[in-house]
DNA sequence: CGCCGACTTGACATTAATCAAATGTAGTGG
DNA sequence: CCACTACATTTGATTAATGTCAAGTCGGCG
């Protein structure tokens, strides 16, 4: 990210101690207050709000390489749950040195900027997602942007394993898990897929495209 | 915001020229370059995405106090378009001097920080409405945020006028506009509110709470 | 082998979208 | 001031998409 030596040893600095996450286990909660960001180092997560009568709304799935917490800086206490979805590990990152460290390296200021921001422009994505697509679209979006995310971290865009369950996925689409299951049902039917439980081969990442950006349906 | 009053003078002094932007007049359009943040002095804003087929997806509506243009931090290029609702004006403030007054002033930084914070929690805030909730108590949640903003802001909370078409908030909270005309029918004829044209005057705001937070139907 | 939880599939119900028309409102020019 | 137009909103009838309910089936594990 473009910063020098010396710079990046000033950060190793700050960095907190390594902390490992069993799976369905609680990074943090709403409401804790909130002292650290957390940098993914191994494993996958979701975030999650709690809607007035007490059921969750899934946020948001992260995976290694991405930024925890973020959500917390405006009030000191957290605005979500986070829950790892398989045996994880995070880096804990004390806000307040790292705040005092953006004084002196100003490109790492300017970089976590840009990671609030992107934070800022995914959820807009989401929005999109939710308020314009039908099913299909949504969960072809889904698909698609798990392989891109995984394509960008040096993993195969075309073979990976879910690490949520359909309902998980169903929650976070704004869809039921019974729908997820028959979208997958009709994705393997149209040979877009291959589905092996959580096991996913996508056949057809051109077509999906097509059908996440509603140019195309899957009858 | 808790700045001493050389910081504030410091400040001053990088803030742009004002702007007038009229009604549905364009403050900034998606993939324009980012130069500025803006915030706005008078008005209301709303912005929106493309879809991939063209058509629009309201991410938010903004009102005077607040900041606009945080999205395009990430990639130097703004995420969506920034339209007027009315005739409305804003403050220029160029990011890259904003960056380095951060350097000096930490207090100011950190008040940033909030703000982008604050962002994103808004966001998640519109996932869970767009995700969970049923049309009734989307409508609901958006009238008492925005009673919610206009009280934080010193105007009434209970009588307001609305300043985008029912078609527009039909956009932003996923439904069409001839739901959003039939949701608002069934308050007026439970007297949770009353509505000419634009204008808003909410009778019984615990009931409206108590629907959005899907503690009560409005059968 | 047998249980349990996750997932799939089918039948039916419900919500909100779509289509179609009627009504209302603001603005314009006579 | 009024007629007229364009556009926004309301209302009604119908349809389509997705949710709900109810059985199943599959796969992993003790």
């Amino acid at each position: 990210m473009g910063l020098g030596e010396s710079d990046i040893s000033r950060l190793d600095e700050i960095i907190g101690r390594r902390r490992k996450i069993p799976k369905d286990g609680l990074l943090y909660r709403i409401d804790d207050t909130f002292t650290n960001l957390y940098a993914i180092r191994l494993g996958h997560f979701k975030t999650f709000q709690l809607t007035p009568n007490g059921e969750q709304q899934i946020t948001g799935f992260q995976m290694a390489g991405e930024l925890l917490g973020m959500d917390a800086i405006s009030t000191d206490r957290h605005h979500c749950d986070a829950v790892a979805l398989e045996d994880s590990e995070v880096c804990e990152i004390p806000f307040n040195r790292l705040e005092e460290l953006f004084g002196t390296i100003p490109t790492l200021l300017h970089h976590f900027h840009r990671m609030m921001s992107q934070e800022i422009t995914r959820e807009q994505n989401v929005m999109l997602l939710l308020g314009n697509m039908r099913a299909e679209q949504r969960f072809a979006a889904f698909l698609v942007n798990l392989s891109a995310r995984y394509a960008a971290r040096g993993y195969s865009s075309t073979n990976f394993q879910l690490r949520m369950s359909r309902e998980e996925i169903g929650n976070y689409l704004g869809l039921t898990i019974e729908s997820i299951s028959r979208l997958l049902s009709r994705f393997k039917k149209q040979n877009l897929l291959r589905v092996s439980n959580r096991e996913i081969e996508v056949l057809e990442p051109v077509n999906l495209k097509a059908i996440a950006a509603g140019t195309e349906t899957c009858s």
